[in-house]
DNA sequence: ATATTTGTTAACCAAATGGTTAGACTTTAT
DNA sequence: ATAAAGTCTAACCATTTGGTTAACAAATAT
């Protein structure tokens, strides 16, 4: 497959592909020429560009990330309630997942590879952070409107409801006995299922 | 590093390295040289008992598996009322990923390379089987023990509640701001937080 | 005792893989 | 017009990697 959008400059098209791969193989099943193959260009303009597979790696990882970051931000920075908050972020991440199936397991994945290089995004601008979400949690607490719960652990459980949905997919599919498209209707329904869910948990 | 364990067979040191490399590295990143350095033998023996990189892969793909399966089984197949189940699962599933961190990673992300892979398991004896767990909830409801849930969105909750924290260890870690010690805290801690959790939302 | 099967190793091999190089073509600057 | 800088390719290279082979040792059967 030759290159379609003559548009897109060489560099855009290695990233597209290699963002393209990459996903789906993983650092170690990524081969330079696929990738070079998806991009309709010669193996070494790769290294012109990225100089190494490590680095041209980090590149997609970083864009990818940058996807995702601000996924995590609206739950985390605006000014609705928790329950708004909640509410609005398993329909939007969903949403969201359903459009890039690859991305949660990908990150996860390479995240375990290389624990270390999660120290390297923390420093990046737009890395979410969840201070806001606390005090905000406590403070519902303190004024009733929500049972005790530690802020942590309700963070991570919103995570994990709207998350394990898409990294664990194959094994859920096989569990729950659905194919494709049952499994698809099942995911859309948790938009407002799992939020439900929680909220039933933990409002007063 | 060379055998200790004198009294193991080859076949069994093979696939005991195995496990520890293809588990860590996965299947793409695991060599079969590191696997027979840790094994304290020649390479030309892990042809000799496993013929190929695949087979040693799907040997140990199955014994891992089979590692997880009773973890599952425990909450579809005893007895005792949807709550203990909760309780007594999220209990030990806990303990048992604590003991085996690299797992659940290993499971999913394997899964998601290649999907094919689920369906010979499935016809392996001891594959989990969810139907129990689903009649159980639905009399639940009719009792009126449970307010109204599709068994299947509380079951992948169950799931979610649980394993995330082992696949999402590293991002959780960073968004959380924890070290490896107060993770540990934060997860021993979610054996019991997480039943209730779960539990709060669905009693009636 | 000796033939046979089983277990094990060192050396080897072909293919794959990330990366490099030398040169050609294109665009930009002078 | 021409020099310089940037973009691109085909061919090449060294290393890694899964896998094989031939010969040797150890256990087992006859």
């Amino acid at each position: 497959m030759v290159n379609m959008k003559k548009e897109e400059s060489t560099e855009q098209q290695i990233l597209e592909a290699a963002k393209n791969i990459f996903q789906s193989k993983g650092m170690d099943g990524a081969r330079m020429q696929e990738i070079a193959d998806k991009a309709g260009i010669n193996k070494a303009m790769l290294h012109y560009y990225y100089r190494s597979k490590q680095l041209l790696f980090e590149a997609v990882f970083k864009n990818v990330f940058s996807l995702l970051a601000p996924q995590l931000n609206t739950i985390l920075n605006d000014d609705s309630s928790i329950e708004e908050k909640i509410r609005h972020f398993t329909n939007d991440y969903t949403s969201f997942m359903m459009k890039h199936p690859y991305l949660p397991n990908f990150i996860i994945n390479e995240l375990n590879r290389n624990e270390d290089f999660i120290i390297k995004l923390k420093n990046t601008t737009g890395f979410p952070n969840i201070k806001k979400f606390k005090a905000q949690v406590d403070n519902e607490i303190k004024a009733g409107v929500l049972s005790p719960i530690d802020a942590d652990q309700l963070f991570v459980n919103i995570l994990a409801l709207n998350i394990f949905p898409f990294l664990g997919k194959p094994l859920v599919k096989a569990l729950t006995t659905k194919d494709e498209t049952s499994y698809m209707a099942f995911v859309e329904k948790r938009k407002i299922e799992v939020a439900n869910f929680i909220i039933q948990s933990i409002k007063k």
